[in-house]
DNA sequence: TGTATAGCTGACTGGTGGTCATTTCAAGGG
DNA sequence: CCCTTGAAATGACCACCAGTCAGCTATACA
């Protein structure tokens, strides 16, 4: 009767299932930080996490909606971070930092995100992806209703922002995807190349003028 | 003698070669429309080639250099349609809505442009990857070079608000990549998702408010 | 016409995601 | 206490993939 069962044993009941699921999901995570997303094989998690590769497709239709749940996990893990890191007010700029640092820190979300909408979507239940969209839209809702406080922005406006930001940091990030170039003898002209689309000041600064830009449209009332 | 011979003899000289390759090419722009980037097999497209797939191999290391190939040519197909109908003063709007639109037009420019340095490039020969770099570099001095006129911009804002374009244009368009989902029964919350994630409005806003915002922080000299 | 060169071929390799008949084990009834 | 039962777990198996390479043969040239 015992619900903290070893995870080794056959799983029965619900909870037990559960249990198993994250176990699978906590192996997942740990196994895509070292090998990320196109290396990453049924096989090898099996593996790693001390299963047959057929047990795993008891737990998830797919490999990617595997990734759609670990994406899911990211999203709200971020978020939590997020928020619970904004403060009263906030120059647009501090908020951009924030909003960088965190995404970036967490290994599994940005890797993810980038793949979710042409790569991940395309092999999942439409169910199952109506259910993440809810996901989505919950976490929106929720960063969107602190945000609006820590820029001064309305609701409407700080929905917009965060919802842009998402966008701004999938195409800035992308050149953190690029193969790592840095130690070979690279030609000046490409150095600088590499240099200009750094990352973080062209998410930061973006993201000022974006959120100065919103604050300027529509003033808020009063 | 004749240089202009049959496709489907042997190629021989660098110019007999350098037309296998473009109609390699060819078939493979063609194939990618129908398919897509994931449903793309090398096998496939031997097939419609007319070769064998070990021939493929002779004119491309691998798939992603083929597809790097393949941008390569769309980026600077987009670049001079795009170019061509700039006009001597545009306003921010105009000139996103061009941008959007002629890159939307070429269907295989983003498809590819969206993964090409977390997929693509991982897969392609170093001196390959720097030479398609410095395409790239050309490409985008020419296009910042007429954008600066076309937007009354100084050279060094052109060329960031291009860059900055691009990646605006990624984020944006990513969410064109997910499952037709229209014609399915969706709850109302998902459609109204969606729409806000409409790719075009998303662009042309925030690439106005980008375009403002560089033009505000370094008003040009005179 | 004979021969050397090199373009071309397709069977083959080691891998992938996903399936499913079979095995095995835990729970509940007798 | 054992036995039945049904579902969890298994791993051999399938179709397919990108990429290779020893052998074949069309071509150019002597």
């Amino acid at each position: 009767m015992s619900s903290v069962v070893a995870i080794n044993q056959r799983a029965r009941s619900a909870e037990q299932k559960a249990l198993r699921r994250q176990a699978v999901l906590d192996a997942a995570e740990l196994y895509f930080h070292e090998a990320g997303y196109e290396a990453f094989s049924m096989a090898q998690l099996a593996k790693k996490t001390g299963v047959a590769k057929g047990t795993l497709y008891l737990y998830f239709q797919t490999r990617e909606e595997l990734f759609l749940t670990l994406y899911e996990h990211s999203l709200i893990r971020w978020s939590q971070v997020f928020i619970a890191e904004l403060s009263g007010a906030m120059t647009s700029q501090a908020y951009a930092q924030l909003l960088y640092q965190t995404a970036l820190a967490d290994g599994v979300f940005l890797p993810l995100l980038i793949r979710l909408e042409h790569v991940i979507e395309h092999n999942v239940a439409i169910p199952r992806l109506i259910e993440s969209k809810r996901v989505f839209i919950q976490q929106v809702e929720i960063v969107a209703q602190r945000s609006a406080t820590a820029l001064r922005l309305s609701t409407a406006q700080a929905s917009e922002v965060v919802k842009t930001m998402g966008v701004l940091l999938i195409g800035a990030t992308q050149t953190d995807q690029s193969p790592s170039l840095d130690n070979e003898a690279l030609p000046v002209d490409v150095q600088h190349l590499i240099a200009s689309f750094s990352s973080e000041p062209l998410f930061i600064k973006n993201a000022v003028r974006i959120i100065e830009g919103v604050r300027a449209e529509a003033p808020p009332p009063i």
